[in-house]
RNA sequence: GCGGGUGUAGCUCAGUUGGUUAGAGCGCGGGUUUGUGGUACCUGAGGUCGCCGGUUCGAAGCCGGUCACUCGCCCCA
C-alpha cells in the first residue's frame, strides 16, 4: 500500500468532492462569460523564465516553492505556480496587443512546493480572470465587482470580507519603500527574525507580519497613502468611489501588500475566517509592469485568481448520483436482451444501468443503493408476452409495458 | 523550511497503570425470501494497531526515527 499513495500535497478527487469543484468552476466561468471574459487555456508548464522574470527573486513562489525540471532537450521548464504570467505571455504571443482590451478567464491546476495544509495543496486549482490593455480605474472596479458577484453566486458572501489597498505607481512605491526601510531600520533590533530578512529583500512584507513584536512597530509605520503622488491618489479614490457606487462593502487595509513584483496600484483580497490561516479565497490587483518584464510592450492589466479548493470547502452542496432506470434480467441469459434496451434508454437521455449479477433480491437491493426511480424487469413471462415489466420503485407499482411506453413514461416524468 | 497535535476494520471512533484470541456503530458478504427492494431478525468476512527500530518476560499504549494528515509560522489562492 505504501507505494500506492499519492505524492504529498497532491490529492485524488472523488465524485463527491469533484462535484463541489465543478460547481465553483462552472459559476466562475459563467459569471465571467457574462462580463465578456472569454475562457482560454494555456499550458501547465512553460519555460522557467516566464515565471522567474515577472515574479521576481524576492518571491518564495519562484525561489523555494517551484517545480522545475529539464526535458530531454535540456530546456529548463517550470510547472506553473500561478496563471497570470502565462496568460499575458499567451496574449503577447498571439499578437493581441493590437486589439485591446482583451478579457480572459481561465482555470486549471497550479503547482507550488509548499507545506500542505487544509486549503493548501501542492497541486491545486485556480480560477482567474485578466483584463488586459485598460489602465483606467474602471477596469479595476469591474474586476473587483466581477469577483464579488462570483462569490455572491456561490452564496458565501456573508462569510467574506473585502480588503483593498493601493501600492501606488512604481515611483510612489519606490519612495515609500525607502521610507519604510529607514523607519524599520531604527527598530531593527526589535523586529522579528523574519522581518529583519524582509527588510533587505521585501520591506513591504513586514507590514503584514503576524508576529507580536512586529505588530507594535508596524502600527506607527508610515502609510503608503501618504506617499502617493497625485495620479496614484486620485486613481485609488476613484476606485473606492466606484465600489461605493456598486454598494460593494470593503475596508481599506493599508498593510495589505503583494508578494509578487509585478503588482502596482490596486491590491485586493476577499478573505474569510472560516478556513484558518488560509483565509484568502480570491485575490488580485493591477500588474502594469508584467508585460514589460516578460519582454513585451507596456500593457496595463488587472485581474484576480480564486482558489478552487478553498471555495469548495466553503460551499454547501452534496453530490447525489441519482439514476433514473435500472434494468434487471431474471437470469444471466436475459442480459443480452437488456443491452439494446439500455442503448435505447440512453439515446433518449435517460440515465440507466443494467444490474448484471445476483438474484432478484440482490438486484433490487442494488437498485435501492443506486437511488433508482424505476426498474425494468425482463424474464420468461415478459419475453413471452413481448413486453417489459416496469416498476415504480417509489410507489412499488408494477405494470407490463412496451418499450415505447416506458420511454414516454420516464421522459414525461 | 520551522514548531505543536494526530495516525487502531472500507468509514466514524472505543481500547483502563504495558498482560493471553484487539472491540463497537455504520458499511460490506450470506441467509430468513428458487421473480421483488427500502424495514426487521439471524449470520459471516474484514486489522502487520501508519512504517522501521529500541526498551521489556510481554508493546496498540513507553522511547527514537520516518511517512502521511492536521494546526500555527514562512508564503500564498
Amino acid at each position: 500500500m505504501e507505494n500506492l499513495r499519492t505524492v504529498r500535497g497532491v490529492h485524488d478527487l472523488l465524485p463527491d468532492e469533484l462535484y463541489k469543484h465543478q460547481i465553483v468552476i462552472k459559476s466562475g466561468l459563467e459569471i465571467s462569460n457574462k462580463y465578456n471574459y472569454s475562457q482560454i487555456e494555456i499550458p501547465i508548464f512553460e519555460f522557467s523564465e516566464v515565471f522567474t522574470k515577472p515574479l521576481g527573486n524576492s518571491s518564495d513562489i519562484v525561489t523555494k516553492e517551484n517545480y522545475v525540471f529539464r526535458d530531454r532537450s535540456e530546456d529548463e521548464l517550470m510547472l506553473r505556480p500561478e496563471g497570470t504570467s502565462g496568460v499575458v505571455r499567451a496574449f503577447l504571443n498571439a499578437g493581441l496587443v493590437q486589439d485591446v482590451p482583451q478579457r480572459f478567464s481561465y482555470y486549471g491546476p497550479m503547482f507550488r512546493y509548499e507545506r500542505p495544509q487544509k486549503g493548501r495543496l501542492r497541486q491545486f486549482k485556480q480560477l482567474g480572470i485578466e483584463c488586459l490593455g485598460l489602465s483606467s480605474a474602471m477596469a479595476d472596479i469591474e474586476v473587483i465587482s466581477l469577483g464579488q458577484e462570483f462569490l455572491d453566486q456561490l452564496n458565501i458572501l456573508d462569510k467574506i470580507n473585502l480588503k483593498i489597498n493601493t501600492l501606488g505607481d512604481f515611483d510612489s512605491r519606490k519612495i515609500y519603500r525607502d521610507a519604510l526601510i529607514s523607519y524599520f531600520s531604527d527598530y531593527k533590533s526589535k523586529l522579528s527574525e523574519d522581518s529583519i530578512k524582509r527588510l533587505s529583500i521585501n520591506p513591504l512584507r513586514i507590514l503584514d507580519s503576524k508576529s507580536d513584536e512586529d505588530l507594535k512597530i508596524v502600527e506607527n509605520a508610515p502609510s503608503i497613502l501618504e506617499f502617493l503622488n497625485f495620479d496614484s491618489k486620485t486613481r485609488f479614490e476613484n476606485i473606492c468611489k466606484g465600489l461605493d457606487h456598486l454598494n460593494i462593502k470593503y475596508t481599506i487595509d493599508k498593510n495589505l501588500v503583494r508578494g509578487l513584483d509585478y503588482y502596482c496600484h490596486t491590491a485586493f483580497e476577499f478573505t474569510t475566517n472560516e478556513l484558518g490561516s488560509q483565509g484568502t479565497v480570491l485575490a488580485g490587483g493591477r500588474y502594469d509592469g508584467l508585460s514589460k518584464m516578460l519582454g513585451g510592450p507596456d500593457v496595463p492589466g488587472v485581474g484576480w485568481a480564486a482558489g478552487v479548493e478553498r471555495l469548495a470547502l466553503m460551499i454547501e452542496s452534496k453530490f447525489i448520483n441519482k439514476i433514473e432506470v435500472v434494468l434487471m434480467g431474471q437470469s444471466e441469459s436475459f442480459n443480452y436482451l437488456l443491452l439494446p434496451i439500455l442503448k435505447k434508454l440512453t439515446q433518449n437521455g435517460i440515465k440507466s444501468e443494467i444490474i448484471y449479477t445476483g438474484n432478484m433480491s440482490k438486484k433490487f437491493k442494488r437498485a435501492n443503493k443506486l437511488k433508482a426511480s424505476y426498474a425494468i424487469i425482463l424474464g420468461e413471462e415478459e419475453v413471452g408476452k413481448k413486453v417489459l415489466k416496469f416498476k415504480d420503485l417509489t410507489s412499488g407499482k408494477e405494470e407490463l409495458l412496451k418499450l415505447s411506453e416506458v420511454l414516454l413514461k420516464v421522459t414525461n416524468d
